[in-house]
RNA sequence: GGCCCGUUCGUCUAUCGGCUAGGACAUCUCCCUUUCACGGAGGAAAGACGGGUUCGAUUCCCGUACGGGCUACCA
């Protein structure tokens, strides 16, 4: 029997999503997908501080090109609407009154001010940052200081407030997650964290109980940075809607700097030069740029290929899946427990692999968009197919096809032709001359190519190797590119014959 | 500082008490290719340390070290 799950993904608006943030969604939706449940997207956008316009527009792209398409009504309508907490805002006051009413939390009108000179004022060597926990909360200016009276009077006065969890002085916190196992915290050490902010917002930890409660989430998924707080979040489903109901938790190992330690962040991107977004993002605050996956010439397939991997394996040795793939073996139970350094040179070996397995089918439009918008006319579906076929293996990124096949269908601008000059004589120009006027009346194929190109330089006494690099300079404009004589099958007599015979002017 | 989590080749990882520790990326050598790649063959390369438990520990337990996360009216 499969039990029905329902997980969330949900992203912040705050800008970008990066691959920490790909990867959770990722996991969240092959969860749902193998166990046959629902997925909802929630925005979490209670920091109107930090809430970038357009972010859910883009963090719906991002998730399209990926395969991932969580159902664009759900920021529309649907069982559990809204889906932003902004504008579910008049929903967590009452949860927050009623924790309050039972005991559970309350009011505090510390002001920032306040607050920062109790941090200095309990500061020392061994405890650098102070706590508002059970012991400061006397000191404070709180309802449990104050007297009914006086916060009676305040709150009329309008004074600005917070309510905050009352943490229970000795009580052990403990809770299963379903890659750590059992965790245990000690609620004496866990500060009273502010459930509801002066502007009336809540803050994540009230939000995503409440939300997790209201839209029936049986399996939370979250990177491990939350596991410090799951406390608060254990005490909340306690005190609110029972531990019974709780969703199971699942924090997921955290992707690492390439190089030295601590989290990968987007600046990591630009400082070594590598994507950390799924696609090109700009900051609409700032005007920053951050380059995407997408833009850099990633295939989906590969990128989501390559994401699962970091953090999962099934077991075996296969590496390469498909998204359908990963849906049907995907288990918790093999996500690691530590967290992955990126790995750009893998990152690229996944979509070479990618692009290898593809066939010219499947390629076919997005490379038709590659070249097209770097300037190079395609009119021949049939001629595009046949370089793809033959430059595919060649290409790491998808934007290497610029490169590999720009010269089939535009004459190189620059041709390399130092580097042929040294060894060069009458000798061969009469060969080459010779060549293009024999081709006419040749079958128009690479091989028939080849043997007639042999045969004179025997007739001519020229050894075939010094005419090989020759010919290729002369089509391709350089040393690289796939055989020549498959180029010449692919460009035809006309363009074949002009471009040597260009080469052998300035030769 | 405190709390929590983690620790197998340079990197990602396999191993659920029997290991001559396997694979992949990167690296090196060779082969193939009259270019550059692809591809093929091979090499070098790992269990943080100290104690237990056990006939036997990379695997289980405890310490230590190291790494990471959190420690906001951010998520």
């Amino acid at each position: 029997m499969t039990k029905k799950v329902r997980v969330r993904f949900a992203p912040s608006p705050t800008g970008g999503l990066h691959l920490g943030g790909v990867r959770t969604v990722l996991y969240n939706y092959l969860f749902a997908r193998k166990h046959g449940g629902d997925f909802i997207l929630r925005i979490e956008d209670t920091d109107q501080s930090r809430y970038v316009q357009g972010a859910e527009e883009y963090i719906f792209e991002c998730l399209k090109w990926c395969g991932i398409e969580p159902d664009e009504s759900v920021l529309h309508g649907g069982e559990f609407a809204p889906y932003r907490q902004s504008e579910r805002k008049a929903i967590y006051n009452e949860y927050a009154e009623k924790l309050v009413k039972d005991g559970f939390a309350y009011y505090a009108f510390d002001t920032t001010e306040e607050l920062e000179e109790m941090r200095a004022k309990f500061k020392t060597h061994d405890n650098p940052t102070p706590q508002y926990n059970h012991e400061i909360r006397e000191r404070m200016r709180n309802s449990l200081t104050l007297g009914e009276e006086e916060v009676h009077r305040l709150m009329s006065a309008g004074s600005p407030y917070v309510v905050r969890i009352k943490m229970p002085m000795n009580e052990e916190i403990k809770f299963t997650d379903m890659i750590r196992g059992e965790v245990n915290f000690h609620s004496s050490l866990v500060d009273d964290k502010v459930l509801l902010k002066a502007d009336g917002m809540p803050t994540y930890h009230l939000a995503v109980v409440v939300d997790d409660h209201l839209m029936k989430i049986s399996h939370a998924f979250r990177g491990e940075e939350w596991l410090p707080s799951a406390p608060v979040h254990i005490l909340l489903w306690k005190y609110l809607f029972g531990l019974e109901n709780m969703p199971e938790w699942a924090h997921l190992p955290l992707i690492l700097k390439p190089d030295g330690n601590g989290k990968l962040s987007k600046r990591d991107g630009d400082r070594l030069g590598f994507p950390v977004f799924a696609m090109d993002w700009t900051d609409p605050k700032t005007g920053e740029k951050a380059t995407g996956f997408k833009e850099r010439g990633f295939l989906p397939g590969a990128f989501v290929n390559m994401l699962a991997m970091l953090g999962w394996n099934d077991g075996t040795e296969q590496e390469i899946f498909t998204l359908d793939e990963l849906c049907e073996k995907f288990s918790l139970e093999r996500v690691h427990k530590s967290g992955a350094k990126f790995d750009y040179e893998k990152a690229k070996w996944f979509n070479h692999e990618w692009i290898k397995r593809n066939t010219k089918y499947d390629l076919r439009s997005t490379v038709y968009e590659i070249l097209s918008q770097r300037g190079i006319e395609i009119n021949d579906n049939d001629k595009l197919e046949k370089v793809i076929e033959l430059v595919k293996d060649r290409c790491t990124l998808l934007t290497d096809f610029y490169d590999q096949a720009k010269f089939f269908f535009s004459t190189p601008e620059t041709v390399d032709v130092d580097s042929i000059k040294g060894k060069w004589n009458d000798d061969k120009t009469a060969f080459f001359k010779e060549w293009i006027s024999s081709l006419d009346s040749l079958e128009w194929k690479a091989t028939s190519l080849e043997a007639k190109f042999k045969e004179l330089a025997a007739a001519k006494n020229i050894k075939v190797g010094e005419l090989m690099l020759p010919l290729r300079i002369m089509l391709v404009g350089g040393k690289f590119g796939p055989g020549v004589f498959d180029i010449a099958e692919i460009i035809g007599t006309e363009e074949t014959k002009q471009r040597v015979e260009k080469a052998l002017r300035s030769l």
